[in-house]
DNA sequence: TATTTATTTGACCATCTGATCAGATTAGTA
DNA sequence: TACTAATCTGATCAGATGGTCAAATAAATA
């Protein structure tokens, strides 16, 4: 034990570790010595692979945002419609399913009013969203979908998927569910979907 | 100063600070220091009123809960579906602007797994929960509102309307606003409103 | 006024917490 | 093997934090 792969390999579950203790306790909530803990290492290991508490936090995010990134980045293509309300959709929830502490700890620092993103909503997401406004409002302008306000409309399928992993313990209280398996995560998608067409006036589902 | 009536009011400021200490650091994360010093007074003032940082949660967590047990109560009452829809949405989003904080300290309950709200869920939440989801299924039933999941549809308007005080921030941002103003609480449930009923296949909308 | 009760608060304490450091161990390299 | 660099960790520290307490002050009551 102890190569450089393992070295990196400690890092990593570390990172996921200490995702977790941020994601349900925040920053000033969150523990160092809960996280060497649950990772099996000396509180004193954890701060030699992170310099602070802060550095660790900020890394745990920056591995998020840059995953999210990724996955979002693509969903600017050229698509019609339907496709893209489905593409959006299941992307958001896929992410939500996979990873819903990621989700949650994204929430924590909005609710604490984005004190480490403010550089990242300005930089990625607000681009990201204006693009995705446009496309809407192109559509609404050609006729193919109902007018309504698209940015509202962006803030309904973001709210509405992020609630699944935010709210995921009072969810699953009241659909008597233990998880969100796949199904679970299907059938939401499709909910989701079939109810935005209906909406906007987009009537042939098919799947 | 310290007549009975002046003790209450301290108590309620506490209160008042300390849900928004609360709301924005979660239990751990919060400081009773910092509580105390926006509140203008000892930290040992604090705690010859509330004996405990636990207690204090908890108080200001029971202030919350049964304000919104008053709110909600009525909704119940039988109605035809837009006057159901418009009535729920409005009363949430009113709920939202009014007291984002308190919208806010339940999620992060509910992010941490709703360690002290489990009785609060099953005994209040869910009851309130399966009456609407009744009422719903009786109108697809009747044919008044499109066949969808009922549960998912109020999950839907629930995360819709909460996003606004939770992801105030992010919100704020991307529409490019100061404030959630009474303008854009209006103009915000008057699209869930339309977006609503133009799903279900409720077409007058008037207001 | 005298007495009791409620409120306020500075000083203090035990514990927790993030962080440091020196020494030990291990891995990589010449 | 000899040497250097990276990793690991127990011991330890300084400051923060929740909570206590006794003494002072103000309010209520007889």
């Amino acid at each position: 034990m102890g190569t450089l792969s393992d070295t990196h390999a400690l890092r990593d579950r570390l990172l996921m570790v200490a995702k977790e203790e941020f994601a349900q306790q925040g920053l000033k909530g969150a523990r160092l010595q809960k996280i060497a803990d649950e990772a099996q290492v000396p509180k004193a290991t954890l701060l030699y692979h992170f310099k602070s508490k802060p550095v660790l936090y900020q890394r745990v995010l920056e591995t998020i945002l840059s995953a999210w990134d990724e996955g979002f980045e693509e969903l600017t293509i050229d698509a019609e419609p339907e496709i893209f309300f489905r593409r959006l959709i299941d992307t958001k929830i896929a992410s939500v399913r996979s990873d819903p502490l990621a989700s949650k700890l994204f929430a924590q620092e909005i609710i604490q009013g984005a004190p480490h993103l403010d550089a990242h909503l300005s930089q990625q997401v607000k681009p990201w969203f204006r693009r995705q406004v446009s496309i809407l409002e192109q559509w609404m302008e050609e006729g193919k979908i109902r007018r309504t306000d698209p940015t509202r409309l962006l803030f309904l399928i973001w709210a509405a998927t992020q609630h699944y992993a935010d709210f995921q313990a009072q969810v699953l209280t009241l659909m008597n569910r233990q998880e969100f398996d796949v199904e679970l995560a299907a059938d939401t998608s499709t909910f989701l979907y079939d109810f935005i067409c209906h909406s906007l006036g987009i009537m042939d589902q098919k799947h």
